[in-house]
DNA sequence: CCTCTAAATAGAAATGATTTCGTTTTAAAA
DNA sequence: TTTTAAAACGAAATCATTTCTATTTAGAGG
């Protein structure tokens, strides 16, 4: 529904233009992940114009504040998720058909069994990575 | 010393060439992670020519071979690890300095609290990511 | 409803990290 | 040594992503 999308523009501060509840809902609408390309071709049939920097600015924007989930992925291209799970949650994402299901908890070697059993998957790789400041650098605020 | 990082290139089926040797080396005696234009930059003095390209092309190569260690970067450039732990772990990087630090387990609430408090720093964020295949991706077989 | 303005978009062009490609060099097996 | 598959060169290409300036618009306020 657009008015749950506008509610949710307007709590993180942005408006709620046609193009952002479009983006929003073609994400819902997907099982899985989706680069800004895809997107772009796919919505902008639906308007006399549709810049791709709209589309890429937009799934940032919507990124940053947290509406929208980026997925790490080998070719290091970028993909977004709309989760609506407000839990504080990890994601498994499938290389191939690009669906997303939520994991729960986050307990690396028991997840792995969990996910290949409860789904009958493959977890071929994991990413687990800590992003931060050393002790050091947390002291004298970051540099680069 | 060369004959160990030469040892492990032929454990590797690679070919034991000098600028290979002085990239791990160079990565070795780096606290932390590099650039592919960074490691170029310190090495290519070292010889009379040395290619961009073959500075790519081998961390690329040794990474796959599990040599190095890529690191998922927020600027989403590409980073490498020279990391001797043969035991399954993560890693804290530190955005600032760089710096690499093991992470033996793989409870992430535990560990974030763990690696704030032994080592003072902060942890902005983490990235848990299971790739692989679904259950009905893993019986076709990977198609993208 | 209008007005007004900061925010959003267009779209062409730039960017720049990474890769490709055809040629030349070299490690190391025999 | 000889041989050759692997490695390196380096200029050029690629191409996803970003930048920039002019134009349009959402929505607050009247
Ligand atoms: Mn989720
Ligand atoms: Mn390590
Ligand atoms: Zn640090
Ligand atoms: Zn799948």
């Amino acid at each position: 529904m657009e008015q749950r999308h506008a509610a949710v523009l307007k709590a993180a501060g942005m408006k709620a233009t046609p193009k952002r509840l479009a983006i929003l809902e073609l994400l819902e609408a997907e099982s899985g992940y989706a680069s800004p390309e895809e997107l772009w071709k796919t919505l902008k049939g639906r308007f006399d114009r549709l810049g791709l920097p709209t589309v890429y600015r937009n799934l940032e924007e919507l990124s940053e504040s947290g509406v929208l989930t980026k997925v790490i992925h080998p070719n290091r291209q970028l993909y977004y998720y709309f989760c609506s799970n407000p839990e504080h949650h990890h994601h498994f994402v499938c290389l191939s058909c690009r669906k997303v299901e939520d994991i729960p908890s986050c307990g690396i070697e028991a997840l792995e069994r969990e996910v290949s059993i409860r789904n009958g998957g493959k977890v071929l790789s994991h990413i687990l990575q800590l992003n931060g400041l050393c002790g050091g650098c947390a002291k004298k605020g970051e540099k680069a």
